[in-house]
DNA sequence: ATGGCATATCCTATATGA
């Protein structure tokens, strides 16, 4: 194993917030980057820009909304798969993945499932029954594997400033956070959870009610680790600068570093 | 119960996000 740097960003829009996101790859210079929510087609993705910044990249833009990409510095990622299997009818760019650097990424957007109860909160329970499907093999390969994103899950309440005012909302229903649960139970770890098990960290602030400025809240953004990866995980934390930079997303990087050797 | 803000597109209005 290398000595590596993974991180996970929703950019809330990969052409507004470009210039954001250079400025964070040439301070962080992460090895492998996870990006969510493009809302660009395939055709308008940055390529240009980001191969000057020195990192190569795979991406599933979709009109609008979703889309997610794997940024590889000084590298290109091998796709390994576009899409999660269990829908053939399911239109919605939301899973990436590529070997990079030696380790099986795993790129995804979960789907927010707001309003609950409804539609789409019933399609984000499918959606997650497909992952937890699929995640399966994923954590028992022996190779390496991160599944990296944006989850739309707040798993305990420990990980919210003050679950009050979500308790309706679908990223706290009990429904969410034991697809959550179960995925973890596979064997898969939670990284930052994991280097700072009694820590509340956030990775999300809402643009609303200066909930930024007040430091509230959501950790919804989580790189799990399998078995064969999980013993090489050194560090993990948090680039809340980039919540803070003018134009900001409303969500800030979130990253693991991994020893080149095992740990645990 | 609503809205606060931000981004997208079928852009002076609406859908979506979390």
């Amino acid at each position: 194993m290398k000595k590596l740097r993974i991180a996970t960003f929703n950019v809330n829009g990969i052409r507004a917030r470009l210039p954001n996101l250079l400025a964070w790859l040439e301070r962080e210079k992460p090895d492998i980057a996870c990006l969510q929510e493009l809302k660009s087609v395939d055709s308008a993705f940055p390529v240009a820009e980001l191969e000057a910044a020195g990192y190569g990249a795979i991406w599933h833009g979709q009109a609008s909304w979703n889309g997610v990409a794997i940024l590889a510095r000084e590298a290109q990622p091998l796709e390994s798969r576009r899409g999660l299997p269990g829908d053939e009818g399911d239109s919605h760019s939301r899973y990436l993945e590529a070997a990079v650097h030696g380790v099986l990424v795993g790129c995804l957007y979960l789907p927010n499932g707001n309003p609950q109860p409804g539609p789409k909160f019933d399609y984000k329970l499918a959606w997650f029954e497909r992952l937890i499907r699929y995640a399966e093999s994923l954590q028992s390969s022996e190779h390496p594997v991160v599944l990296a994103g944006d989850y739309n899950v707040v798993p305990t309440d420990l990980d919210i400033y003050n679950p009050r005012s979500w308790l309706k909302d679908a990223l706290l229903q009990p429904e969410s956070r034991e697809c959550y649960q179960r995925l973890l139970d596979q064997g898969w770890t939670d990284s930052l959870r994991h280097v700072y098990p009694h820590d509340r960290l956030y990775t999300f602030w809402d643009y609303f009610r200066q909930h930024w400025q007040k430091n509230s809240g959501l950790r919804i953004d989580h790189l799990l680790l399998n078995p064969a990866l999980s013993p090489y995980l050194q560090e993990a934390g948090v680039d809340a600068w980039v919540r803070n930079e003018p134009r900001a997303s409303d969500h800030a990087p979130t990253w693991i570093q991994l020893s080149s050797r095992k740990l645990r």
